[in-house]
DNA sequence: AACCAGGACGTGA
DNA sequence: TCACGTCATGGT
């Protein structure tokens, strides 16, 4: 007799959404696309730069604004930190003015190359990615997650939408609450919280957008059914 | 033509 | 601590 897993809310929250759209693959870097299912990724010092680079970039803005800042970098062979360092300060803001918020945005990459230099082969902790300018709560656990491999759960917007209709957190939670929230329900495995932060943005993009009802959230309505019985 | 997108920071109470 | 204004482009 096969003895009955207990799984907690959160992990079936995972099993469903991994079910309904597969493995995402995150992160997208510009020369490979999604990873899809090669999780040794990023395997260069290059390739943890330009996710960190992108983290940056994403912030409050839109996936496809990022995009076009990446590639004029590329093409300026500034994706690297080197490269990125060397270039002039009002060459960087053109080449990330598509991805908006391009004066921050501009000092926020100079500081971090900078630091990203210093590193070396360092794995940085959350605190001294924190204490850096421009890097606060969601662009750090990215940066660890994606870049440094280390499980440290995302709360991004879409996740608190999401947990919030479904009634597993609070409106007034801090980050910081949902996130050790999240990650006592879930053992700490690299693999899974990059692919559950990724499938709760795909998920989000589909049923969690502001215009939409959130109501039709399969999700949602799956839980309101049992309540009804 | 407003409104929103894979936030963070500085300010004042 | 915390609510609020600010930063800015591109898509709908």
């Amino acid at each position: 007799m096969i003895k009955k897993i207990l799984m907690t809310k959160i992990r079936l929250i995972y099993d469903e959404l991994l079910s309904l759209y597969g493995h995402q693959g995150w992160w997208p870097l510009i020369e490979h696309g999604y990873h899809l299912k090669q999780y040794n990724f990023p395997t260069t010092n290059q390739q943890k730069f330009e996710i960190c680079i992108g983290a940056i970039l994403t912030q409050n803005v839109s996936w496809t604004n990022v995009e076009k800042a990446l590639i004029n970098l590329k093409k300026l062979n500034a994706l690297t930190v080197k490269g990125l360092d060397k270039l002039e300060e009002e060459e960087l803001k053109t080449a990330i003015k598509p991805a908006g918020y391009y004066n921050q945005k501009t000092n926020r990459l100079k500081t971090f190359s900078k630091f990203f230099i210093n590193l070396g082969n360092r794995v940085p902790t959350r605190d001294e990615l924190l204490s850096i300018n421009g890097i606060g709560p969601e662009t750090a656990d990215s940066m660890l997650l994606y870049s440094f491999k280390v499980p440290s759960f995302i709360v991004d917007a879409y996740t608190k939408r999401i947990f919030l209709q479904l009634k597993l957190i609070k409106e007034t939670e801090s980050y910081d609450a949902i996130k050790s929230f999240i990650e006592t329900n879930l053992n700490p495995d690299v693999k899974i919280y990059q692919e559950y932060h990724a499938l709760i943005v795909a998920h989000a993009k589909k049923y969690y957008q502001k215009k939409y009802d959130q109501t039709l959230c399969p999700l949602y309505q799956k839980i309101s059914q049992k309540i009804a019985k």
